[in-house]
DNA sequence: GTGGTCTAGACCACG
DNA sequence: GTGGTCTAGACCACG
């Protein structure tokens, strides 16, 4: 209950109300938080990472937006049952934004093509996405 | 004088400026482009692209506080002797900070290993060009 | 361009964005702004509705997270293509949330099943959603 | 002491003191309970919904803060002679800004007359009780 | 100029 | 106690 393993690195370009969120959704998903569990309140949230505590309410309000979280007043927030809210449209319209973002950081930084593909294939095999199918080699 | 080839996709969203930064950091870091390389002349590359002047000047000269190329006047643009503004490690930190968001989006959107590999792969091919750069005048 | 006449009601329960969010989506929809219409900027609204500027930035915020608008970094806001982004199954949601709303409003206030519908039907004969087909009496 | 037909549904979200409040008001609203009428006592209502006493208290309560229902000490609970908090004209206006929010959300998440009409049908006749009380208690 | 983030703090509603 | 809204104002990035 009390321990929610967040960390904020400022001045790192990243708003704060974006790492609450990236970091409340990995919590959620490889925690795999059951439906219904309480979160932490947005003031003892704000509290312990010495943050705004409007800066987690906006990151909740984000979370509840996109059917991770819910609201319920006087109660707090609550993980929620896991559902896709966008259409398939819309999911791939993001999936373009996520991979441009990502693709001009990496050709920014310099890397090859081949050490993107590497580090991208490297993290999907970190996360076993697809397990493994017996009788493959390695 | 036509043989920088960088693709223009206009209507895509991102700026040309933008696009052309892109594939010339692409091309610079796969090699294919040594230091102190001349580039093409801004004009000559608008002419090509089709684009006008400014907007390659805008993007070498962002190139250029960058890092990524030096400015000789009277003669041109060149790729820089001496670029590499960040460390390895601090690259390379990056990179995985950059991928981690990345991946993390594409698997809150539902997709798969194979949808989110294949879609890296697409953009790259689209931001790709041919390796090789032959009889660039001064 | 001046004339984006949105009116706020305070103390009337509902919040001062939701009001600006609902008033810019029918703004958007019954004047036909064209994809790429700019819209007044989050400064300048705000002192036409003599609110702060950050309920005019939530409210705007809120609107992109919907489709209806886009923002231009240092241009402004800008009306988006039209397009749906949520699943079947969250529009559902949405819509039954949103009856719940109002019948529960609608039932405190006494009014009878028939009255509600009624009013529901004058709401959209008025809106004229469903244009009537030739032929068809008065 | 059966005779008072309210349908109460576990797990739709709404809470069943609020399901209770709607019901009870719909009735009374559609005259199926005149001024003075006795309500069932909470103790028989909460054992014909299987619910808890507490929580047919609490929806009387709020009746009663309401102005739908009186309490009388030792002999229940009534419809309230004098209720009618709010003027014609504000429950119309009210009854509007409710349409108007709901059709507005409807039209938004792209549901035609059609759909809207049925939801709306469809909710009210989830909510509606035989209009008619038989033989009840004092 | 434009939007984006964050803080400090007030005040409200639900319970 | 809980969340929700709003203000005033600072500071940043883009252009």
């Amino acid at each position: 209950m009390t321990a929610f393993h967040i960390a904020i690195t400022t001045g790192s370009g990243t708003p704060i109300y974006r790492q609450i969120i990236d970091q409340v959704r990995l919590v959620v998903a490889t925690e795999a938080l059951p439906a219904g569990h309480a979160m932490p309140s947005v003031r003892s949230l704000a509290e312990q990472l010495l943050v705004n505590a409007n800066t987690v309410a906006k990151a909740y309000g984000e979370l509840v937006r996109d059917g991770v979280l819910e609201s319920h007043h006087g109660l707090g927030f609550f993980v929620s049952e896991k559902r896709q809210i966008y259409s398939k449209a819309e999911r791939l319209r993001r999936l373009r934004l996520a991979v441009d973002a990502f693709i001009h950081e990496a050709v920014f930084l310099d890397f090859t093509a081949e050490e993107i593909q590497r580090t991208v294939d490297e993290k999907l095999a970190e996360l076993d996405l697809e397990p493994k199918i017996a009788g493959e080699k390695s």
